[in-house]
RNA sequence: GAGCCAUUAGCUCAGUCGGUAGAGCACCGGACUUUUAAUCCGGGUGUCCCGCGUUCGAGUCGCGGAUGGCUCACCA
């Protein structure tokens, strides 16, 4: 324990030996210090009981000044020791930056203008046993900042600000989706099959079952089950969990929204899409004109379509049209692409793509028509059935979302779980498992349906002009260590 | 998983050629009854990320490791 630690740990057992519990109980507030900046000219004289945390002291002798925050803003404490007495004055200049504190005094200003509260008594509510950063240059060290949360919120506001947007974001959110009828479900995180998307998922055991069981990679299955069952249109918020690469856009625990809406198709999803963003947008941001680093962003409706096919074409100056596996895979290695060496047509086109077009997408941009080999959940385009009546919505070059017209055809899905089984076999741990249920579900009739799922984090990183997904997660994760 | 970079006081950061470890803020003591990055006087509080090595001598050079950041790979 460092000297500093030591001193505040003198000071809590001053307070104990003065009767004073260091730790108190409720305390019933009449303002947050916000109302008394709202409604000074009202307040101005009257008797005002706040509380918060102290985070600045200037002592001048005989009277004291100091900043209290709480958690709605912050304002200026004055004390003096002719107004609250000896005893309580010593009380309050032995007080620590960091303390946490109840006050009860009259709302005033002072000679330099600034709204502040004369003390008349203050009450020890927590004492802080940590020494906190330094308030000028705040805590900048990433590692502490993810480690400790905590301590990053009380000394950064703009951190605490990106969090309140995420919460008005999903608020936005689920309010676009229950006023256009959706209803909000929650289906199981720990699944006996994952399924929903190609990734490699995280493995748990259930001990009264003694059985191991998967943490859910996506909620898609469940989701459709519940088309099969009746409902028209569900969606769900909520943790995907992927046991794969930690970047600045990969969290291993990762939130989404997933939406389906029976009798539409991708038409329908992609209008959804665009609607949905500009709504959020323009209701947390107030404006569909946003800025995300060097770039500025138009987020208005409609976005530009390009089938994926045609997009690899324009960027990359190649034409994959009809080309078989074997020829498609020449071409990958003629543009000097590493494929896995039986890669499919469709993988070899979804190689192209994310190299030669996915780094030009800035502006909102539908990809559509993505190969049937890399989408066993979507339905065929009736005109193409090697493709995909699939889109994904790129803003500044990131995948933002995914959706499709879903397979409602329970031989088909059948035939294209066996393909991904074969995959499977062949070596890609991320491909598809065979999920019985859900063939035998879609067997008793699902209606066709569009589906929709959105990267929550992505979308409040675009919205909060985050450069990493760190940012926008409280406790992003990271590997244990002990501090100090 | 690979490459590059970083790690020094509670925090933010300097540290030259290898020669006794520095600043600001915070903190402690003193002065000060309207300050607001208060001011003035005095005080440096340290496992220089860890280990091994080279050297008369390592914060500094070499090797290994840890953690983090960025890029790549995988993915959303």
């Amino acid at each position: 324990m460092n000297e500093l630690m030591e001193i505040r740990r003198k000071k809590l057992q001053d307070l104990i030996d003065s009767g004073i519990d260091p730790y108190g109980g409720k305390f019933e507030r009449t303002h947050h210090t916000k109302d008394i900046i709202d409604r000074f000219e009202e307040l101005e004289e009257t008797e005002v009981v706040i509380a918060g945390r102290l985070l600045s002291s200037r002592t001048h002798g005989k009277a004291s000044f100091a900043d209290l925050e709480d958690g709605k803003g912050r304002i200026q404490l004055y004390v003096r020791v002719d107004q609250v007495g000896e005893a309580a004055y010593e009380l309050f200049n032995k007080l620590d930056i960091g303390d946490i504190v109840g006050v009860r005094g009259t709302v005033f200003r002072t000679k330099r203008q600034e709204l502040s509260v004369r003390v008349k008594e203050v009450t020890v509510l927590a004492k802080s046993l940590r020494p906190l950063p330094e308030k000028w240059h705040g805590l900048k060290d990433v590692e502490l900042r993810y480690r400790q949360r905590y301590v990053d919120l009380i000394v950064n506001p703009e951190v605490r600000e990106v969090f309140v947007i995420r919460s008005q974001i999903i608020q936005a959110l689920r309010e676009f989706l229950i006023e256009r009828d959706f209803l909000e479900v929650e289906t199981p995180m720990l699944n006996v099959i994952p399924g929903g998307a190609n990734a490699r998922p995280f493995v748990t055991h259930h001990n009264a079952l003694d059985m191991d069981l998967y943490m859910r990679i996506a909620p898609e299955l469940y989701l459709k089950r519940l088309l099969v069952g009746g409902f028209e249109k569900v969606f769900e918020i909520g943790k995907n969990f992927r046991n794969e690469g930690i970047s600045t856009k990969h969290n291993p625990e990762f939130t989404a929204v997933e939406i389906y809406q029976a009798y539409a198709d991708a038409e329908d999803m992609m209008k959804l899409t665009e609607e949905l963003f500009a709504t959020i947008a323009l209701k947390v941001k107030g404006t569909t004109e946003i800025e995300y680093g060097p770039h500025k962003i138009s987020l208005a409706p409609p976005w530009p379509r390009i089938p994926m096919l045609e997009a690899v074409k324009q960027y990359a100056g190649v034409d994959l049209t009809g080309l078989s596996d074997e020829e498609a895979r020449q071409l990958a290695k003629e543009k000097g692409l590493t494929i896995k060496p039986n890669a499919s047509y469709g993988a070899v086109l979804d190689e192209f793509f994310d190299t030669f077009v996915e780094p030009n997408l800035i502006q909102p941009t539908f990809i559509t028509e993505h190969p049937v080999e890399v989408s066993p959940l979507a339905k065929r385009k009736k005109d193409n059935p090697q493709v995909t009546e699939r889109f994904e919505p790129f803003i500044v070059t990131w995948e933002m979302a995914n959706g499709f017209s879903e397979l409602n055809d329970p031989i088909d899905q059948e035939q294209r779980f066996r393909s991904q089984m074969e995959q499977r076999a062949s070596g890609d741990d991320e491909a598809h498992m065979m999920d019985e249920d859900y063939i035998r579900a879609l067997e008793y009739g699902m209606p066709p349906a569009g589906g929709l799922g959105i990267g929550i984090d992505r979308l409040v990183m675009l919205l909060t002009n985050s450069p990493s997904i760190r940012d926008v997660l409280l406790f992003p994760h990271m590997r244990p260590r002990i501090l100090d």
